[in-house]
DNA sequence: ATTATCTATAGATCTATAGATAATGC
DNA sequence: ATTATCTATAGATCTATAGATAATGC
């Protein structure tokens, strides 16, 4: 019976099991999370998706919240790591004449990007993401792990857009960030809205004209202030 | 003692009763779900902010969903219905030549105001519709009660952008919405980013600059698709 | 020996219902 | 007489802890 097939545990080590379980717990509670938010979602839905007891939670993390924060800081290092990386080297291209478009190109496509390539964990990690970017909890962890990049973002754009008040740009910013999440939450209302003509998990649409059209904003701003 | 000022508990019809405690439940079930989604808030919660027993929830309301469907319905049909006023007026206005930033205009100006002019209550329901719309239990809602309003604008759009691909449309509306919604959601994150240059809760500045940015961006993506 | 997982359980909290009390309504 | 509000309580569920069992590690 069991010996052709290998039998569902196979001999790990320690360290290797550990790592598994984390991941399985982190990935079950990152789908969960992501459609329900950090109240709709127990630890025992956490555990049960798993496979394993509701106790095991409590021996990998300390509660629930610091679960939460742990689905939240795995994927949040990559994204703001790479996007990081994109500016720089974008702005080391450009030089002194960065242009708005360029910039965000950098910011967002890289971005899209990981979802695009990351598969289901990361498209789960986005709508997580979004969710709880617009959440008390979520509010904290978004200023610890993305103001660098972000900020990083507006000093190329104050570049490209020397004469426009800083405000404008950051006004500009807070309309990217709105569609970036409202892209990552991918809740459907675009498929129906539009009776099948867009899906909302079409991210290569998305990246094809997202900063285009954000560019233009920026730059009606700037224009007309 | 009790001569002068009049006691707490005036005497009311029971009409009167009832619609004042219908409103004051409402009031701080807006206001809590607003900040903790529904599942992060109990009957308990809401009962005590409006100082009644808990049970009482459940001698107006059926359950926790229904209460919460209560708080969207109840402002989601002036917003909807204002917004659709507008834009008719602004299509007739307009007759075969709209633009798009007019019709911006009509659609977010006329929504915004609403929140400007509404107080407080309106501020927790901003807040309240933007977290219900990126979460399984809003997606319906916000389908049932904003598709003929969005429709109306996607038509207006149309007209304005006769060659442009519909497909490049609704792109476009699901920039705008992701943007009003973070709007909406006032979590303080642009405050922070911008040392205190922007205020998540001026929409008068927003107001000022929101319709004019999304109008390019539809407008670039016409140009170069 | 150490670490991963499970069993048992305490204590808190939540939703929901039945039925009592205290107001308003004719 | 009817309606608004409260008391009492059942039953379910949730978080968290203590301690047992079953694996891996030298």
């Amino acid at each position: 019976m069991s010996d052709g097939s290998p039998a569902k545990r196979v001999r790990r080590t320690k360290a290797e099991q550990r790592a598994e379980t984390l991941e399985q717990i982190l990935d079950a509670a990152e789908y969960l999370f992501s459609k329900h938010g950090l109240h709709g979602v127990t630890l025992r839905d956490v555990a049960q998706r798993v496979g394993v007891h509701t106790t095991l939670m409590h021996y990998y993390f300390d509660d629930k919240k610091s679960l939460f924060e742990a689905v939240f800081a795995r994927r949040a290092g990559v994204t703001s790591g790479r996007r990081m990386e994109a500016l720089e080297r974008y702005a080391a291209e450009a030089g002194d004449h960065p242009t708005v478009e360029g910039a965000l190109h950098a910011f967002l496509d890289t971005d899209l990007d990981l979802y695009i390539q990351g598969g289901a964990p990361w498209m789960n990690y986005a709508a997580f993401g979004a969710l709880a970017s617009i959440t008390a909890e979520g509010a904290v962890l978004m200023d610890r792990y993305f103001d660098p990049v972000v900020l990083k973002l507006v000093s190329i754009l104050k570049l490209a857009l020397p004469d426009t008040p800083e405000e404008d740009i950051f006004w500009g910013y807070h309309f990217v960030t709105g569609s970036l999440m409202n892209t990552l939450a991918r809740t459907g209302r675009i498929d129906r809205l539009s009776g099948g003509l867009c899906h909302a998990d079409d991210f290569a649409a998305i990246k094809q004209r997202m900063a285009r059209f954000m560019a233009a904003g920026f730059m009606a701003l700037a224009h007309k202030t």
